[in-house]
DNA sequence: ATGAAAGCGCTAACAG
DNA sequence: CTGTTAGCGCTTTCAT
């Protein structure tokens, strides 16, 4: 049984497989094919159940019709909020939306994002897999090529020096900045901030506004840097106990190590104001202060974007979401 | 700039095109083409950095080399566990997985599955958005049609009725049994059985456990069943406070809400054991049984799975992977 | 209004 | 060992 072609559907009809193209596309009127002759294809497309080949089609217009996503993990509340908005957007204007994940290996986020380069995505919306301080630096030259080939390319979360390509944050130095400075009027003053060591800007940023806001006050920045993703290290744990003895208050840059601290103290005995960006699992709460991320609102965001770009817009820089 | 093609290639090496489609594939060898040939094509081509096109290449060979997921959603570590399990054995494979979310609604299901089929998915593996029970069936003639025609699908924790296609499941009947058995040995009496109302395989597996070790014992089954996915939900709430008087403890179905009740139930000033499915974020610990779930092992299993399917294997049936 | 014809870039059978 | 030829299914220009 073979597939169903427009030839078949023309030699069916009896007439010209142009005449079948045209009408499909849309472009019966345009061309002034009868409406006769147009209705009678078209009922029969629909009633035999015919699809345009993609393979061919795209062959020929180069349009795939899907943007690719490439995250490093989706585990986390984190990404599956994004995807929610990204897909929010890309829906309703007709594409797909693809998503693939790097683990956390830069070879690997390269040889996907080239793969779904190489099947035709029209855009691509990147959180990038950024190393450790220790693990040397990004390797951005495929990025950069990317960028300076005007592709629509949209980074979510860590922006990448100098590659000129938007990329959706949000106001991470101020909110930081102004969550420390609360913790400090509320007496606090010796806070510790608690952080992956990692090589995101908004990391990056966090960190910068908790150093500055105590610096503001007089007061002296601690750090507790960690340098595992796998949840299950007890670097934090070890870590924290020379700074017990002094600290009285926590500001942690990432959701996880928030709870991961939490617990910590609770086994300790102690009880000590933590603020942290992230937002509790609506499952669960705890007592700590949350800094929002709004990353649905980033995940739209980054979809408008996209298609701001597919459609020749020039890139707008850098956007902060703040709602 | 024009792209790169095998045509100009072969113009620029003064060779045909046919031989240097031959070399680029491989298949030097086999044609007899001189080693010399071989290598001048297959260096220029290199650095050129010469890409073969996907839509021409598809359009013959009818091979994309990607495989579909289609899931409700990738906030839970459910899913996110999945996905790692697939990408390990897929992406050893030369297959590129492409996730797609139908943000746990049918209509939106059967598009994106439509809209990966059309775009040449190889294979397909799914998690099915599936009703409440009083949102009436699931409406599976697309699914159905899918494992008619003998396409490669596998299903991923929910089987559906009927369907002809593997189902990758865990061993949720005996799991429920033997935990909701242990519960009862160790003095509780009225477990109360806590769940989504969901029609899905695995749900009503671990409910029918937990009904049979009840009854085994002469004990009375007792249900709080919710219709809300929102984890904001106020209903678990409401309905627990019925059965707060009695119950003397819990068999719960899925981690989130095993998270709320716990949270409850501290609110309200009680201890009481539950067990549940699931497992607690490698980042939070609660005082509550854990029935393991073999995530990664399933996403893995269904890889390799869908990849027999497509190598031309009959379907295994339904599958259980225990660890 | 309709059809013929020339591609899109690659594959493969066949002849030389 | 290499080239010719005929597609894959669809799009689009240009005559008629």
């Amino acid at each position: 049984m073979k597939r169903l072609t427009m030839q078949r559907i023309a030699q069916q009809l009896g007439c010209s497989r142009t005449t079948v193209s045209l009408v499909l596309k849309g472009k019966g009127d345009q061309y002034r094919i009868s409406r006769q002759t147009q209705e009678k294809i078209r009922s029969f497309a629909r009633q035999a159940g015919y699809k345009p080949d993609y393979f061919a089609s795209a062959l020929n217009s180069r349009q795939s019709g899907f943007i690719a996503a490439v995250f490093p993990d989706v585990f986390e509340s984190f990404m599956g909020s994004l995807v929610r908005g990204m897909e929010s957007v890309l829906y309703d204007r007709d594409y797909t939306l693809m998503i693939s994940t790097s683990r956390f290996d830069q070879r690997r986020e390269q040889d996907l994002v080239e793969k779904m380069l190489y099947r035709g995505a029209e855009g691509l919306i990147l959180v990038p897999t950024m190393p450790f301080r220790n693990e040397g630096t990004y390797r951005n030259t495929y990025i950069r090529e990317l960028a300076d080939r005007k592709f629509p390319l949209v980074l979510v979360d860590r922006c990448i020096e100098g590659i000129d390509a938007p990329c959706i944050l949000q106001e991470d130095y101020p909110l930081a900045f102004s969550a420390v400075s609360r913790l400090i009027s509320r007496g606090c003053r010796r806070i510790v901030c608690v952080s992956f060591d990692l090589q995101a800007s908004s990391i990056e940023q966090r960190l910068l506004g908790y150093r500055d806001a105590m610096h503001a006050q007089g007061l002296t920045d601690q750090y507790i840097l960690l340098e595992e993703l796998n949840p299950e290290a007890h670097d934090l744990a070890e870590k924290l106990d020379n700074m017990l003895k002094t600290a009285d208050g926590f500001f942690v840059t990432t959701t996880g190590i928030a709870d991961k601290l939490f617990r910590l103290l609770r086994q300790r005995g102690r009880v000590l104001p933590i603020t942290r960006f992230g937002s509790a699992s609506p499952y669960m709460t705890r007592d700590m202060t949350d800094i929002p991320q709004p990353h649905v609102a980033m995940g739209m965001k980054a979809g408008e974007t996209v298609l701001k770009l597919i459609a020749g817009e020039a890139s707008p820089g850098t956007l902060r979401v703040s709602e």
